[in-house]
RNA sequence: GGGGCCAUCGUCUAGUGGUUAGGACAUCGGGUUUUCAUUCCGACAACAGGGGUUCGAUUCCCCUUGGCCCUGCCA
Protein backbone atom coordinates (compact mmCIF):
# COMPACT_ATOMS: atom_id res chain seq x y z
CA UNK A 1 0.00 0.00 0.00
CA UNK A 2 1.11 3.51 -0.73
CA UNK A 3 2.39 5.52 2.23
CA UNK A 4 3.78 9.29 1.72
CA UNK A 5 4.56 11.70 3.81
CA UNK A 6 4.46 15.33 4.29
CA UNK A 7 7.37 16.08 6.77
CA UNK A 8 7.36 20.29 7.43
CA UNK A 9 10.29 22.00 9.97
CA UNK A 10 8.77 24.02 11.84
CA UNK A 11 10.91 27.04 11.38
CA UNK A 12 8.04 29.78 9.58
CA UNK A 13 4.85 29.76 9.34
CA UNK A 14 3.09 27.39 6.84
CA UNK A 15 4.73 28.33 3.34
CA UNK A 16 2.23 28.12 0.17
CA UNK A 17 4.99 25.72 -1.35
CA UNK A 18 4.50 23.07 1.81
CA UNK A 19 0.86 23.40 0.84
CA UNK A 20 1.78 22.02 -2.53
CA UNK A 21 4.10 19.21 -1.98
CA UNK A 22 1.07 18.42 0.80
CA UNK A 23 -1.35 18.38 -1.84
CA UNK A 24 0.37 16.11 -4.52
CA UNK A 25 1.34 13.95 -1.47
CA UNK A 26 -2.11 13.65 -0.50
CA UNK A 27 -3.51 13.63 -4.20
CA UNK A 28 -1.29 10.42 -4.47
CA UNK A 29 -1.65 8.41 -1.53
CA UNK A 30 -5.49 8.98 -2.35
CA UNK A 31 -5.49 8.25 -5.93
CA UNK A 32 -3.70 5.04 -4.00
CA UNK A 33 -2.84 2.15 -6.74
CA UNK A 34 -4.08 -1.52 -7.25
CA UNK A 35 -4.83 -1.96 -3.24
CA UNK A 36 -6.65 1.21 -2.76
CA UNK A 37 -5.97 4.20 -1.33
CA UNK A 38 -3.10 4.88 0.45
CA UNK A 39 -1.93 6.64 3.29
CA UNK A 40 -0.31 10.02 4.15
CA UNK A 41 1.76 10.50 7.37
CA UNK A 42 2.61 14.05 9.16
CA UNK A 43 5.35 14.40 10.75
CA UNK A 44 7.34 17.16 12.46
CA UNK A 45 11.48 17.55 11.38
CA UNK A 46 12.19 20.02 14.95
CA UNK A 47 15.35 18.36 15.00
CA UNK A 48 16.85 22.06 14.47
CA UNK A 49 16.47 23.13 17.84
CA UNK A 50 17.70 27.21 17.06
CA UNK A 51 15.04 27.82 14.99
CA UNK A 52 12.26 25.20 15.50
CA UNK A 53 9.26 26.79 17.58
CA UNK A 54 5.87 25.13 19.20
CA UNK A 55 3.83 28.46 17.57
CA UNK A 56 5.23 27.56 14.35
CA UNK A 57 4.35 24.10 14.51
CA UNK A 58 0.94 24.87 15.65
CA UNK A 59 0.26 27.34 12.66
CA UNK A 60 1.67 24.12 9.93
CA UNK A 61 -0.61 21.84 11.64
CA UNK A 62 -3.77 24.05 11.89
CA UNK A 63 -3.16 25.44 8.48
CA UNK A 64 -3.01 21.35 6.81
CA UNK A 65 -6.26 20.35 8.87
CA UNK A 66 -8.13 23.30 8.02
CA UNK A 67 -6.96 22.39 4.55
CA UNK A 68 -8.07 18.84 4.68
CA UNK A 69 -4.74 17.45 3.42
CA UNK A 70 -2.68 16.67 6.85
CA UNK A 71 -2.89 12.85 6.32
CA UNK A 72 -3.94 9.89 8.04
CA UNK A 73 -1.48 9.64 10.94
CA UNK A 74 0.42 11.95 12.67
CA UNK A 75 0.74 14.46 15.56
CA UNK A 76 -2.15 16.24 14.73
CA UNK A 77 -4.62 13.28 15.34
CA UNK A 78 -5.44 12.83 18.50
CA UNK A 79 -3.19 10.18 20.42
CA UNK A 80 -0.58 9.93 17.69
CA UNK A 81 2.96 9.93 18.97
CA UNK A 82 6.31 9.60 17.96
CA UNK A 83 5.63 11.46 15.03
CA UNK A 84 7.85 14.26 16.56
CA UNK A 85 11.95 13.98 15.56
CA UNK A 86 12.78 15.58 18.82
CA UNK A 87 10.94 12.95 20.52
CA UNK A 88 12.51 10.08 18.57
CA UNK A 89 16.23 10.96 19.32
CA UNK A 90 16.22 7.34 21.10
CA UNK A 91 15.84 5.83 17.59
CA UNK A 92 18.06 7.38 16.31
CA UNK A 93 21.24 6.75 18.75
CA UNK A 94 20.46 3.45 18.54
CA UNK A 95 20.93 4.01 14.44
CA UNK A 96 24.08 6.24 14.47
CA UNK A 97 25.49 3.29 17.08
CA UNK A 98 25.01 0.59 14.88
CA UNK A 99 26.30 2.48 11.90
CA UNK A 100 29.29 3.51 14.03
CA UNK A 101 29.89 -0.13 15.43
CA UNK A 102 29.99 -1.25 11.87
CA UNK A 103 31.81 0.61 10.76
CA UNK A 104 30.13 2.20 8.62
CA UNK A 105 30.14 5.74 9.85
CA UNK A 106 33.03 7.65 12.04
CA UNK A 107 33.93 10.17 14.49
CA UNK A 108 35.27 13.15 13.05
CA UNK A 109 37.03 16.55 15.13
CA UNK A 110 38.26 18.16 12.05
CA UNK A 111 37.34 21.87 13.25
CA UNK A 112 35.14 24.28 11.23
CA UNK A 113 37.78 26.30 10.52
CA UNK A 114 40.19 23.42 8.69
CA UNK A 115 36.91 22.78 6.88
CA UNK A 116 36.43 26.31 5.77
CA UNK A 117 39.95 26.44 4.80
CA UNK A 118 40.20 23.21 3.07
CA UNK A 119 36.93 24.25 0.83
CA UNK A 120 38.28 27.49 0.01
CA UNK A 121 41.34 26.08 -1.43
CA UNK A 122 39.57 23.16 -3.16
CA UNK A 123 37.13 25.88 -5.18
CA UNK A 124 40.07 28.05 -5.43
CA UNK A 125 41.82 24.99 -7.57
CA UNK A 126 38.54 24.95 -9.16
CA UNK A 127 37.50 21.48 -7.62
CA UNK A 128 34.26 20.39 -6.18
CA UNK A 129 34.22 20.86 -2.42
CA UNK A 130 34.54 17.63 -0.38
CA UNK A 131 35.90 16.41 2.93
CA UNK A 132 39.02 15.03 2.45
CA UNK A 133 38.86 12.18 4.99
CA UNK A 134 41.29 12.96 7.70
CA UNK A 135 39.84 11.43 10.39
CA UNK A 136 38.50 8.31 8.29
CA UNK A 137 40.41 6.05 9.42
CA UNK A 138 42.13 7.32 12.91
CA UNK A 139 39.51 5.41 15.13
CA UNK A 140 38.10 8.71 17.26
CA UNK A 141 35.47 8.13 20.02
CA UNK A 142 34.22 12.14 20.11
CA UNK A 143 33.66 14.79 17.54
CA UNK A 144 30.41 14.81 14.81
CA UNK A 145 29.79 11.46 12.98
CA UNK A 146 30.48 11.08 9.28
CA UNK A 147 29.00 8.36 6.93
CA UNK A 148 31.78 6.74 5.19
CA UNK A 149 31.11 6.36 1.63
CA UNK A 150 33.22 3.79 -0.06
CA UNK A 151 35.35 4.62 -2.79
CA UNK A 152 34.12 2.06 -5.29
CA UNK A 153 30.81 2.93 -4.82
CA UNK A 154 29.47 3.02 -8.35
CA UNK A 155 27.09 5.55 -9.73
CA UNK A 156 24.19 6.40 -7.71
CA UNK A 157 20.50 5.79 -9.11
CA UNK A 158 17.20 6.17 -8.90
CA UNK A 159 14.36 6.17 -11.38
CA UNK A 160 12.39 9.56 -10.19
CA UNK A 161 9.19 9.12 -10.84
CA UNK A 162 8.40 12.74 -12.23
CA UNK A 163 12.17 13.05 -13.97
CA UNK A 164 12.91 9.69 -14.98
CA UNK A 165 16.24 7.93 -14.49
CA UNK A 166 18.94 10.18 -12.61
CA UNK A 167 22.13 9.55 -12.02
CA UNK A 168 25.00 10.87 -9.72
CA UNK A 169 28.32 9.99 -10.11
CA UNK A 170 29.80 8.62 -6.69
CA UNK A 171 33.03 10.99 -6.67
CA UNK A 172 30.42 14.00 -6.39
CA UNK A 173 29.51 12.13 -2.49
CA UNK A 174 31.84 12.73 0.25
CA UNK A 175 31.78 11.85 3.65
CA UNK A 176 29.34 13.38 4.79
CA UNK A 177 28.12 15.25 8.41
CA UNK A 178 25.09 12.31 9.67
CA UNK A 179 24.93 13.44 13.67
CA UNK A 180 26.70 16.08 15.68
CA UNK A 181 26.88 13.83 18.23
CA UNK A 182 25.15 10.68 19.39
CA UNK A 183 21.86 12.25 20.64
CA UNK A 184 22.02 14.93 17.93
CA UNK A 185 21.50 13.87 14.56
CA UNK A 186 21.21 15.93 11.61
CA UNK A 187 18.87 16.10 9.08
CA UNK A 188 19.99 13.22 6.60
CA UNK A 189 19.89 10.80 9.42
CA UNK A 190 16.66 11.55 10.52
CA UNK A 191 14.30 11.45 7.26
CA UNK A 192 15.38 8.30 6.48
CA UNK A 193 14.90 6.38 9.84
CA UNK A 194 11.88 8.00 9.62
CA UNK A 195 10.95 7.52 6.37
CA UNK A 196 12.06 3.62 7.37
CA UNK A 197 10.06 3.31 10.31
CA UNK A 198 7.36 5.01 9.19
CA UNK A 199 7.42 2.61 6.22
CA UNK A 200 7.41 5.40 3.89
CA UNK A 201 6.84 3.98 0.55
CA UNK A 202 7.22 7.47 -1.51
CA UNK A 203 9.13 10.52 -0.72
CA UNK A 204 7.63 13.01 -2.62
CA UNK A 205 9.13 17.07 -2.38
CA UNK A 206 10.27 19.90 -3.89
CA UNK A 207 13.34 19.48 -6.36
CA UNK A 208 15.84 21.74 -3.93
CA UNK A 209 16.05 17.76 -2.67
CA UNK A 210 17.67 16.13 -5.80
CA UNK A 211 21.03 16.42 -4.33
CA UNK A 212 20.56 15.25 -0.99
CA UNK A 213 18.62 11.65 -2.46
CA UNK A 214 22.13 10.48 -3.08
CA UNK A 215 22.78 11.01 0.60
CA UNK A 216 19.83 9.41 1.63
CA UNK A 217 19.86 6.59 -0.49
CA UNK A 218 23.44 5.87 0.49
CA UNK A 219 22.60 6.17 4.19
CA UNK A 220 19.41 3.62 3.19
CA UNK A 221 21.70 1.25 1.90
CA UNK A 222 24.33 1.06 4.59
CA UNK A 223 21.53 0.66 7.30
CA UNK A 224 20.00 -2.18 5.27
CA UNK A 225 17.24 -0.61 4.55
CA UNK A 226 14.64 -0.78 1.30
CA UNK A 227 15.00 2.65 -0.47
CA UNK A 228 11.60 4.19 -1.15
CA UNK A 229 10.92 5.51 -4.48
CA UNK A 230 11.35 9.36 -5.02
CA UNK A 231 9.51 12.16 -6.88
CA UNK A 232 10.79 15.94 -6.93
CA UNK A 233 8.15 18.53 -7.91
CA UNK A 234 9.22 21.49 -9.87
CA UNK A 235 9.75 24.69 -7.41
CA UNK A 236 7.06 27.43 -7.19
CA UNK A 237 8.68 30.28 -8.43
CA UNK A 238 8.48 34.69 -8.12
CA UNK A 239 7.67 36.66 -11.24
CA UNK A 240 11.14 36.74 -11.54
CA UNK A 241 11.56 32.79 -11.90
CA UNK A 242 13.52 32.90 -8.43
CA UNK A 243 12.23 30.31 -6.10
CA UNK A 244 9.50 31.59 -4.35
CA UNK A 245 10.72 33.70 -1.37
CA UNK A 246 8.85 35.87 1.48
CA UNK A 247 11.32 38.60 -0.30
CA UNK A 248 9.11 39.40 -3.13
CA UNK A 249 5.68 37.26 -2.62
CA UNK A 250 3.15 36.67 -0.10
CA UNK A 251 4.50 32.99 1.04
CA UNK A 252 2.43 32.17 3.76
CA UNK A 253 -0.86 30.56 3.71
CA UNK A 254 -2.29 32.48 6.74
CA UNK A 255 -1.43 35.41 4.19
CA UNK A 256 -3.54 34.35 1.94
CA UNK A 257 -6.38 32.95 3.85
CA UNK A 258 -6.82 36.74 5.53
CA UNK A 259 -7.06 38.19 2.27
CA UNK A 260 -9.93 35.98 1.54
CA UNK A 261 -8.86 33.00 -0.42
CA UNK A 262 -10.96 30.23 -0.28
CA UNK A 263 -9.26 27.43 1.36
CA UNK A 264 -10.78 24.96 -1.97
CA UNK A 265 -9.85 27.95 -4.05
CA UNK A 266 -6.08 27.67 -3.23
CA UNK A 267 -5.85 23.88 -3.59
CA UNK A 268 -6.85 24.19 -6.65
CA UNK A 269 -4.62 26.67 -8.19
CA UNK A 270 -2.24 25.07 -6.43
CA UNK A 271 -2.73 21.67 -7.84
CA UNK A 272 -2.31 23.62 -11.43
CA UNK A 273 0.80 24.67 -10.63
CA UNK A 274 3.13 22.01 -12.21
CA UNK A 275 0.29 19.52 -12.85
CA UNK A 276 -2.90 19.40 -15.69
CA UNK A 277 -4.66 16.98 -17.40
CA UNK A 278 -5.12 16.46 -21.02
CA UNK A 279 -7.99 18.33 -21.29
CA UNK A 280 -9.18 21.96 -21.26
CA UNK A 281 -10.45 21.77 -17.39
CA UNK A 282 -9.76 24.40 -14.92
CA UNK A 283 -12.03 23.71 -12.10
CA UNK A 284 -11.92 20.12 -10.27
CA UNK A 285 -13.56 19.14 -7.26
CA UNK A 286 -11.31 17.50 -4.49
CA UNK A 287 -12.61 13.90 -5.56
CA UNK A 288 -12.01 15.12 -9.14
CA UNK A 289 -8.65 16.02 -8.55
CA UNK A 290 -7.98 12.96 -6.64
CA UNK A 291 -9.38 10.33 -9.32
CA UNK A 292 -7.43 12.21 -12.03
CA UNK A 293 -3.43 12.74 -10.39
CA UNK A 294 -0.86 11.02 -11.10
CA UNK A 295 2.91 11.92 -11.06
CA UNK A 296 3.76 10.99 -14.35
CA UNK A 297 1.18 14.55 -15.20
CA UNK A 298 3.29 16.70 -13.08
CA UNK A 299 5.84 19.20 -14.72
CA UNK A 300 9.55 19.35 -14.62
CA UNK A 301 9.91 23.10 -14.81
CA UNK A 302 9.04 25.59 -12.47
CA UNK A 303 6.08 27.12 -12.13
CA UNK A 304 5.79 31.43 -11.13
CA UNK A 305 3.28 31.96 -8.97
CA UNK A 306 0.41 34.32 -10.82
CA UNK A 307 -1.83 35.51 -8.36
CA UNK A 308 -4.32 37.07 -11.05
CA UNK A 309 -4.58 33.13 -12.04
CA UNK A 310 -5.43 32.52 -8.39
CA UNK A 311 -7.95 35.57 -8.27
CA UNK A 312 -10.09 34.17 -11.04
CA UNK A 313 -10.30 30.50 -9.26
CA UNK A 314 -11.72 32.80 -6.15
CA UNK A 315 -14.05 33.82 -8.00
CA UNK A 316 -15.36 31.22 -9.94
CA UNK A 317 -15.36 29.35 -6.56
CA UNK A 318 -17.28 32.23 -4.79
CA UNK A 319 -19.72 32.53 -7.61
CA UNK A 320 -20.55 28.75 -7.10
CA UNK A 321 -20.60 28.85 -3.31
CA UNK A 322 -23.05 31.87 -3.28
CA UNK A 323 -25.42 29.76 -5.28
CA UNK A 324 -25.10 26.57 -3.85
CA UNK A 325 -25.45 27.23 -0.40
CA UNK A 326 -25.18 30.95 0.66
CA UNK A 327 -25.53 29.89 4.12
CA UNK A 328 -22.42 28.22 4.19
CA UNK A 329 -20.75 31.28 1.87
CA UNK A 330 -21.90 33.17 4.50
CA UNK A 331 -20.48 31.26 7.56
CA UNK A 332 -16.75 31.61 5.78
CA UNK A 333 -17.19 35.31 4.49
CA UNK A 334 -18.24 36.41 8.12
CA UNK A 335 -15.27 37.60 9.65
CA UNK A 336 -14.81 39.45 6.79
CA UNK A 337 -18.37 40.96 6.14
CA UNK A 338 -19.09 41.83 9.56
CA UNK A 339 -15.91 43.42 10.86
CA UNK A 340 -16.53 46.13 8.27
CA UNK A 341 -20.83 45.91 7.92
CA UNK A 342 -23.34 45.61 10.43
CA UNK A 343 -25.88 44.35 8.74
CA UNK A 344 -28.46 42.04 9.14
CA UNK A 345 -27.10 38.67 8.18
CA UNK A 346 -30.38 37.50 6.51
CA UNK A 347 -30.45 40.77 4.29
CA UNK A 348 -26.18 40.29 3.15
CA UNK A 349 -27.35 36.82 1.90
CA UNK A 350 -30.09 38.17 0.20
CA UNK A 351 -28.02 40.71 -1.41
CA UNK A 352 -25.19 38.70 -1.99
CA UNK A 353 -27.57 36.36 -4.36
CA UNK A 354 -28.71 39.16 -6.21
CA UNK A 355 -27.81 38.94 -9.84
CA UNK A 356 -26.14 42.41 -9.91
CA UNK A 357 -23.46 40.72 -7.73
CA UNK A 358 -22.57 37.42 -9.23
CA UNK A 359 -18.90 37.57 -10.05
CA UNK A 360 -18.29 41.10 -8.44
CA UNK A 361 -16.21 39.72 -6.07
CA UNK A 362 -12.48 38.14 -6.57
CA UNK A 363 -12.13 37.63 -2.90
CA UNK A 364 -13.96 37.65 0.46
CA UNK A 365 -12.48 40.98 1.49
CA UNK A 366 -13.61 42.47 -1.30
CA UNK A 367 -17.11 42.07 -0.30
CA UNK A 368 -17.93 45.01 2.54
CA UNK A 369 -16.63 47.29 -0.01
CA UNK A 370 -18.98 45.92 -2.81
CA UNK A 371 -22.14 46.10 -0.22
CA UNK A 372 -21.22 49.33 1.58
CA UNK A 373 -22.50 51.41 -0.98
CA UNK A 374 -25.99 50.11 -0.23
CA UNK A 375 -25.99 51.06 3.62
CA UNK A 376 -23.40 53.60 3.67
CA UNK A 377 -23.86 57.84 3.55
CA UNK A 378 -23.64 59.19 0.74
CA UNK A 379 -20.50 60.26 0.06
CA UNK A 380 -19.53 63.68 -0.92
CA UNK A 381 -18.79 63.41 -5.22
CA UNK A 382 -17.45 66.38 -7.55
CA UNK A 383 -19.99 67.59 -9.81
CA UNK A 384 -17.89 66.50 -12.92
CA UNK A 385 -18.46 63.02 -11.95
CA UNK A 386 -22.33 63.10 -12.42
CA UNK A 387 -22.11 65.41 -15.51
CA UNK A 388 -19.71 63.01 -17.03
CA UNK A 389 -18.77 64.67 -20.47
CA UNK A 390 -17.91 61.24 -22.09
CA UNK A 391 -22.01 61.03 -22.37
CA UNK A 392 -22.32 64.66 -23.65
CA UNK A 393 -23.73 65.95 -20.36
CA UNK A 394 -25.29 69.12 -20.53
CA UNK A 395 -25.85 71.35 -17.22
CA UNK A 396 -29.13 72.15 -18.45
CA UNK A 397 -29.27 68.03 -19.31
CA UNK A 398 -28.32 67.23 -16.17
CA UNK A 399 -31.23 69.22 -14.23
CA UNK A 400 -33.32 68.16 -16.52
CA UNK A 401 -32.73 64.56 -16.01
CA UNK A 402 -32.84 64.88 -12.64
CA UNK A 403 -35.90 66.71 -12.35
CA UNK A 404 -37.68 63.87 -14.27
CA UNK A 405 -36.31 61.03 -12.35
CA UNK A 406 -37.53 62.43 -9.05
CA UNK A 407 -41.04 63.33 -10.32
CA UNK A 408 -40.83 59.45 -11.72
CA UNK A 409 -39.77 57.99 -8.42
CA UNK A 410 -42.32 59.73 -6.30
CA UNK A 411 -44.98 57.86 -8.27
CA UNK A 412 -43.44 54.83 -8.04
CA UNK A 413 -43.89 52.54 -4.13
CA UNK A 414 -41.30 50.16 -2.90
CA UNK A 415 -40.37 48.92 0.50
CA UNK A 416 -36.68 49.27 1.33
CA UNK A 417 -35.08 45.93 0.55
CA UNK A 418 -38.05 44.35 -1.49
CA UNK A 419 -35.63 42.88 -4.20
CA UNK A 420 -38.44 42.25 -6.54
CA UNK A 421 -39.30 45.60 -7.13
CA UNK A 422 -36.06 46.09 -8.87
CA UNK A 423 -37.47 45.11 -12.32
CA UNK A 424 -40.19 47.99 -11.86
CA UNK A 425 -37.57 50.26 -11.02
CA UNK A 426 -35.40 49.79 -13.73
CA UNK A 427 -37.75 49.87 -16.20
CA UNK A 428 -39.24 52.81 -14.58
CA UNK A 429 -35.88 54.99 -14.66
CA UNK A 430 -35.14 53.26 -18.15
CA UNK A 431 -38.35 54.77 -19.45
CA UNK A 432 -36.99 57.93 -18.59
CA UNK A 433 -34.67 57.58 -21.31
CA UNK A 434 -37.19 57.33 -24.09
CA UNK A 435 -39.30 59.96 -22.73
CA UNK A 436 -36.60 62.60 -22.82
CA UNK A 437 -35.33 61.37 -25.95
CA UNK A 438 -31.52 60.98 -24.51
CA UNK A 439 -29.15 58.19 -24.26
CA UNK A 440 -28.94 55.58 -21.73
CA UNK A 441 -25.48 56.87 -20.61
CA UNK A 442 -27.08 60.61 -20.34
CA UNK A 443 -29.74 59.32 -17.88
CA UNK A 444 -29.09 56.26 -16.32
CA UNK A 445 -25.08 57.47 -15.58
CA UNK A 446 -26.40 60.54 -13.38
CA UNK A 447 -28.92 58.61 -11.44
CA UNK A 448 -26.72 56.23 -9.73
CA UNK A 449 -23.31 58.08 -9.35
CA UNK A 450 -26.86 60.40 -7.70
CA UNK A 451 -27.44 57.35 -5.79
CA UNK A 452 -23.77 56.08 -4.58
CA UNK A 453 -21.53 59.30 -5.18
CA UNK A 454 -18.83 56.56 -6.86
CA UNK A 455 -17.68 56.25 -9.82
CA UNK A 456 -18.28 52.20 -9.48
CA UNK A 457 -20.84 50.83 -7.41
CA UNK A 458 -23.71 48.66 -7.90
CA UNK A 459 -26.72 48.81 -10.27
CA UNK A 460 -28.98 52.05 -10.06
CA UNK A 461 -31.83 49.83 -9.42
CA UNK A 462 -29.89 47.61 -6.61
CA UNK A 463 -29.40 50.99 -4.91
CA UNK A 464 -32.83 52.25 -4.54
CA UNK A 465 -34.16 49.01 -3.43
CA UNK A 466 -31.92 48.94 -0.65
CA UNK A 467 -31.74 52.22 0.12
CA UNK A 468 -35.30 52.51 0.35
CA UNK A 469 -37.76 55.34 -1.55
CA UNK A 470 -37.11 58.21 1.15
CA UNK A 471 -33.06 57.85 1.08
CA UNK A 472 -33.55 57.62 -2.52
CA UNK A 473 -35.78 60.55 -3.13
CA UNK A 474 -33.15 62.67 -0.77
CA UNK A 475 -30.34 61.38 -2.72
CA UNK A 476 -31.78 62.72 -6.15
CA UNK A 477 -32.78 65.83 -4.28
CA UNK A 478 -29.41 66.34 -3.41
CA UNK A 479 -27.81 65.69 -6.63
CA UNK A 480 -30.10 68.07 -7.92
CA UNK A 481 -29.32 70.81 -5.90
CA UNK A 482 -25.52 70.37 -6.85
CA UNK A 483 -26.35 71.01 -10.65
CA UNK A 484 -28.30 74.24 -9.94
C1' G B 1 34.51 27.30 -8.49
C1' G B 2 31.97 22.26 -8.61
C1' G B 3 27.59 19.27 -9.45
C1' G B 4 22.61 18.89 -10.86
C1' C B 5 17.72 20.27 -12.80
C1' C B 6 14.99 22.87 -16.42
C1' A B 7 13.54 25.54 -21.19
C1' U B 8 6.04 26.12 -25.95
C1' C B 9 2.23 32.84 -25.93
C1' G B 10 3.51 38.02 -20.49
C1' U B 11 1.79 33.71 -16.92
C1' C B 12 -0.18 28.42 -16.09
C1' U B 13 -0.02 24.85 -19.77
C1' A B 14 -1.88 20.99 -24.13
C1' G B 15 0.44 18.73 -28.07
C1' U B 16 3.02 16.04 -32.30
C1' G B 17 8.66 13.30 -36.49
C1' G B 18 4.31 16.23 -41.17
C1' U B 19 -1.01 20.53 -36.63
C1' U B 20 -4.00 26.78 -39.19
C1' A B 21 0.96 24.72 -32.52
C1' G B 22 -4.85 24.08 -28.79
C1' G B 23 -6.94 25.89 -23.95
C1' A B 24 -6.98 29.03 -19.48
C1' C B 25 -5.43 33.65 -16.85
C1' A B 26 -3.89 38.50 -18.08
C1' U B 27 -4.17 42.35 -21.91
C1' C B 28 -6.83 44.82 -25.93
C1' G B 29 -11.44 45.53 -28.99
C1' G B 30 -16.77 44.87 -29.55
C1' G B 31 -21.92 43.38 -28.01
C1' U B 32 -25.55 42.66 -23.82
C1' U B 33 -31.03 48.19 -20.89
C1' U B 34 -25.63 53.28 -17.55
C1' U B 35 -20.03 52.92 -15.06
C1' C B 36 -17.30 49.12 -12.92
C1' A B 37 -18.01 44.16 -12.61
C1' U B 38 -20.46 40.04 -14.84
C1' U B 39 -21.57 37.53 -19.31
C1' C B 40 -20.97 36.65 -24.59
C1' C B 41 -18.02 37.31 -29.01
C1' G B 42 -13.43 38.56 -31.14
C1' A B 43 -8.16 39.96 -31.36
C1' C B 44 -3.09 40.02 -29.92
C1' A B 45 0.51 36.56 -28.38
C1' A B 46 4.96 31.07 -28.02
C1' C B 47 8.11 26.31 -29.80
C1' A B 48 15.63 30.47 -26.63
C1' G B 49 19.95 30.14 -30.43
C1' G B 50 23.29 27.02 -33.35
C1' G B 51 24.56 22.43 -35.19
C1' G B 52 23.27 17.54 -36.36
C1' U B 53 19.83 12.84 -37.37
C1' U B 54 15.82 12.74 -40.95
C1' C B 55 12.40 13.33 -47.03
C1' G B 56 10.71 16.39 -42.97
C1' A B 57 11.97 18.76 -36.80
C1' U B 58 8.76 22.55 -31.89
C1' U B 59 9.18 17.16 -31.06
C1' C B 60 15.17 12.87 -31.09
C1' C B 61 20.80 13.91 -30.12
C1' C B 62 24.87 17.44 -29.15
C1' C B 63 26.61 22.27 -28.07
C1' U B 64 25.68 27.27 -26.61
C1' U B 65 22.79 30.61 -23.96
C1' G B 66 19.59 31.58 -20.11
C1' G B 67 17.07 30.54 -15.52
C1' C B 68 16.96 27.89 -11.16
C1' C B 69 18.52 24.41 -7.24
C1' C B 70 22.33 22.25 -4.28
C1' U B 71 27.29 22.90 -2.82
C1' G B 72 26.15 23.49 6.11
C1' C B 73 28.14 20.40 12.31
C1' C B 74 19.94 24.03 8.28
C1' A B 75 15.88 21.35 6.68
Amino acid sequence: MIRVRIPPSPTGLLHIGTVRTALYNYLFAKHGDADGPGKMVFRIEDTDKERSTKEYEKDIIDGLVRLGIAGDEGIHVPGDKGYRQSERTDVYKSDLERLLKEDKAYYCECSKERLDQMRAEQQAKKLASRYDGTCRDKGLKSGVIRLRVSEDRGDIKWHDLVRGEMVIHARELDDFVIARSLDDPLYHLTVVADDHDMEITHVIRGEDHISNTPKQILLFEALGWKVPAFAHLPLILNEDKSKLSKRKNKVSLNDYLEEGYLPEAILNFLALLGWNTPDEQEIFTMEELIEKFTLDRVHKGGAVFDVKKLDWINGEYIKKMVAENVDEFYRVAKPFIESKLNEDPALIKKILQDPDFEGRFKKLSDIPEGLSPLFTALPDYPLELIAREKFGITSEMLKKVLKKVIEVTKGLEWEKGDSNKSQMISEAYVGIVETLGLKNGQVLWPIRVALSGLEKSPNFATLAVYLGKEETLARLKKALQKAS
